[in-house]
DNA sequence: TAACTGTACTATAACACGTAGTACGGTTTG
DNA sequence: CAAACCGTACTACGTGTTATAGTACAGTTA
């Protein structure tokens, strides 16, 4: 499925928070698909069931996942989120931040641009949905 | 100077080094200036010399510092930064995965695209330095 | 009933963080 | 030279987080 730096500074439950979300956002993982059983994915990336449990409460609690108590955990359908001000507002910030210390050290904009066109955010002529 | 936040997750000598890379950023902070002294800074925000010191040795290390021995710590000029190609692909990442997420989100573009022209990336007519 | 699933605990070890104190060398000023 | 700054290095301690280990219990499916 992914795997996991055992020597990041990350800890191994964000690795794992953040790779599902990654999948989630970027399309590999549908609405309701169902994730593997936190025992399995546990024994799969050799790390104990309790880190990956950690892991998808986390995305439970941030509306990427609904679990159901005997079946497994889902993938959330994004209409099921719940309040996202709080995160846009902070993903806001990190792209200021990330783009002021870009220019800081004198990346060349055309390299940010690319950037920019890869997230469909800048093609003209399309319509989002 | 700044102020610290006791409550936050994210470590108190991270909080200062972020605090000073912005005012580097942004030119609060002028090449060659001084910067309070480890025990000076850390009594004004009451904490400990200690963290001050990680905080400046980390900033020293990334280049935005040059430190004097019985003189003080000095801001660095953009062109004593070393080698950035690390750091710059780290931000591009950053960057990619903040607006994938924005997108998912269903953040509007033209909030987007705020953000972009206050970092003097999208404006036209404009050379940098 | 058996074999899965999620979930909730407790306990332990390892590590990072922050604090405290001490020490030593360099620079400036009187 | 001596005092008062400066940076730097080091040890030690308390605390919180992370990851692991083990156990237990409820719901679902075959």
């Amino acid at each position: 499925m992914f795997r996991i730096d055992l020597k990041s500074r990350k800890a191994i439950y964000e690795q794992v928070v953040d790779n599902f979300k990654e999948m989630i956002i970027s399309g590999i993982l549908k609405p309701d698909e169902k994730v593997p059983s936190v025992r399995e994915l546990a024994k799969e990336l050799t790390i104990n069931p309790n880190t990956i449990q950690k892991a998808y409460r986390e995305l439970e609690s941030r509306g990427y996942f609904y679990s159901v108590s005997g079946l497994g955990n889902f993938v959330a359908a994004p209409s099921d989120k719940q309040d996202n001000s709080a995160r846009i507002n902070e993903l806001k910030d990190t792209l200021k931040t990330a783009l002021n210390e870009l220019m800081y050290l004198e990346c060349p904009k055309e390299e940010i641009m690319e950037i920019l066109k890869d997230t469909a955010l800048m093609r003209e002529g399309e319509t989002e949905r």
